[in-house]
DNA sequence: AGTGAAACGCTAATGGC
DNA sequence: GCCATTAGCGTTTCACT
């Protein structure tokens, strides 16, 4: 919890985001420190979650031609229990990449991936149009996907 | 360019979607394969960019208190040199962590990273209120983060 | 063509000092 | 920060199919 990330903390999280394949060594000698003190950061960064996962990122036209979206969901009534289960259910289905809930009109901000219209039209009607809680949903297409990363800033 | 990716290919991307940290030797075991195999496949799926990168990915809270925006950016007129202006600044910003071109009544939606309002507000001024080309933008405030990957859904 | 098994040297990670 | 041990990696070779 309490978190004293000094700087050197910080520049390896800087870098991990870009490239987590890098090995102690190299990280040492970008930061400048010693590999075993990296070593220890890096073990402390994990065990308390600060570096909650590493994954690798795929190259999504490289395995299916997926579509992205983005799709704005508005519920009927914003009761916490039905909010809870509107967000459980994103949490388990594959096809939302992202789900934040947000202020403003809109209720919930959806990135989406689908392989073609008509199995985003397929989906949509499973999970929105047959949810009588969901006033309305609006989808925009993604054209481009200028620039897709989890990264956070780190000022170091 | 579109290799064919068989089954075993097709299992490794969806586990090391979850988890890069996986060895050889692991992934081995839970696709059926041999070491040498996934190795061989591993090389190929990185030297072909199916496998993009490898990154960490950060706990945003235990870093800093960042908040999250979901920025609707539409532009005055879609000329392209002025949509890859646009883009280029997006790719240049730290704190726009994804950037999407889109159908539909906005021309663009950012997923936009700030450590409080005063900095979002000191960053859209910079960037939208003082951009001619820009016609508007709305801004939603990400209360909760329920899902947060690039995740691409692989079936098998 | 790709697979599985074995073996090579090397680099990197781990845990104790 | 250093050292010794262990683990994992990258590669090659070979027989198989």
């Amino acid at each position: 919890m309490t978190k004293t990330l000094d700087q050197t903390d910080r520049r390896i999280l800087t870098i991990l985001q870009q490239d987590a394949r890098l090995s102690a060594d190299a990280l040492a000698e970008r930061v400048g420190a010693s590999r075993s003190s990296i070593q220890r950061r890096l073990k402390r960064l994990n065990e308390t979650g600060v570096i909650a996962k590493e994954v690798a990122q795929i190259d999504p036209e490289q395995v299916d031609d997926q579509m992205t979206f983005v799709v704005e969901v508005e519920l009927e009534r914003e009761r916490v229990d039905l909010l809870d289960e509107f967000k459980r259910s994103m949490m388990a289905l594959d096809e939302v990449q992202q789900c934040y809930y947000v202020t403003g009109q809109a209720d919930f901000v959806l990135i989406v991936l689908a392989k073609d219209m008509k199995d985003y039209d397929r989906l949509t009607r499973q999970v929105f149009v047959e949810n009588p809680n969901i006033r309305r949903f609006a989808t925009s297409v993604v054209v481009d996907r200028v620039k897709a990363s989890l990264r956070v800033p780190i000022t170091d």
